[in-house]
DNA sequence: AGGTAACCATACCGGTTAGTATACTGTCAG
DNA sequence: CTGACAGTATACTAACCGGTATGGTTACCT
């Protein structure tokens, strides 16, 4: 079952908070190599000295700011789903690419995690494993809503969906076509469709 | 109906070659931030002075390297679906999918379009236009193929095709599933199957 | 013979990179 | 009272960034 644990940023400092605040901010929309740990002292109103207090290196802090990224879209996907959607069913399970579009409302540069991927070249960053764990949750999540909806095996379809919202992401922004949620909520119809035929 | 012209790099200077060669491998296995001019001619053997003198800037070699590596994917696929399913029909669809199989096993950093696009932030980046190109010219592939199986309407099968296409990269790389694209193949026989019947 | 394109080598420019060092101020708890 | 912690401010390292400048050597073309 999916779970959201305690926000990452919960137990940081002040500092700390404006640090976590304003590397994810310029990390999403600028990228990880194109942001500086001077820039991101300056710009939450702090010191370097600061950073590397609390952080203890650029990397932990990508690391971190993926681990909340995750976390928030995590959370944001289950509340509309509960608000939505509440009940088990064919309508729940084409409701995450509704959760999708909105997220993306906000977000216009696409997924942050195939961002950062696509920029760590290292196999040792910590953010890594970080990245790993968001997709194997978008994937667990559609299997078991699959699976909720009594579809049966669940795990095929599952993996199915998941292309499908990949896609959708990638479609909408690299690809500029605006309504790419619309195709793929069409398609994911048709595969739960079929599979229930 | 896809086209591809001549090799980008056919003009260039025997210098010129070895830095275009040694710029793509880099920016691909490596990102475009990570990798300065300066080790880019170290890598090709020769200077600094003569990269600027070839291509203007860092940005424009960015450019060039994502031209031809659309070139040589678009290449690859058309030669693949020659060889493999050259009459029109389902057999000739599903080929795409084997091709970018095949593509990927040589290699395993996922799309370098997509990962260019993650790294590029200045609206006004020669290589922007270079990455619209390459995603419309997937969208076009899948639909002309399709329509000339005879499915109808083709624009709608073509856009699902290409959702699954692009997840389907973003799922063996990035979420670490070798199999993917077995798992694409089979959501379009699934998708084809749907809309043939 | 003269021009030109291609190339190599080296040095330089101002600015930025991640990360460390030093020194000082405030707050709060034992 | 004292030590620990959080913070600010500044300076520093050594390396690297994209891009430019200077100067010289081939080779080919007219």
């Amino acid at each position: 079952m999916p779970n959201v644990s305690d926000d990452v940023g919960a137990r940081l400092t002040p500092a700390g908070r404006r640090l976590l605040d304003a590397a994810s901010d310029l990390f999403y929309r600028r990228g990880i190599h194109a942001v500086g740990v001077d820039l991101i002292a300056d710009t939450a109103g702090t010191t370097k000295k600061t950073l590397y207090d609390r952080f203890g290196s650029k990397d932990a802090l990508v690391a971190l700011y993926l681990q909340r990224r995750a976390q928030r879209w995590q959370a944001f996907v289950l509340d509309h789903l509960a608000r939505n959607a509440p009940e088990p069913g064919l309508k729940r399970v084409l409701a995450v690419f509704d959760a999708l579009e909105a997220w993306m409302d906000h977000y216009d540069r696409g997924c942050g995690f195939v961002n950062a991927h696509a920029e760590i070249t290292d196999a040792d960053h910590p953010a890594l494993p970080v990245i790993r764990a968001e997709k194997h949750w978008v994937l667990d999540l559609y299997t078991q809503l699959v699976d909720e909806a009594g579809f049966e095996p669940a795990a095929p379809l599952g993996r199915q969906l998941t292309l499908v919202h990949e896609g959708a992401t990638v479609a909408r922004t690299v690809g500029g076509q605006p309504d790419a949620l619309d195709v793929a909520r069409s398609t994911a119809r048709t595969l739960l469709d079929r599979a229930a035929g």
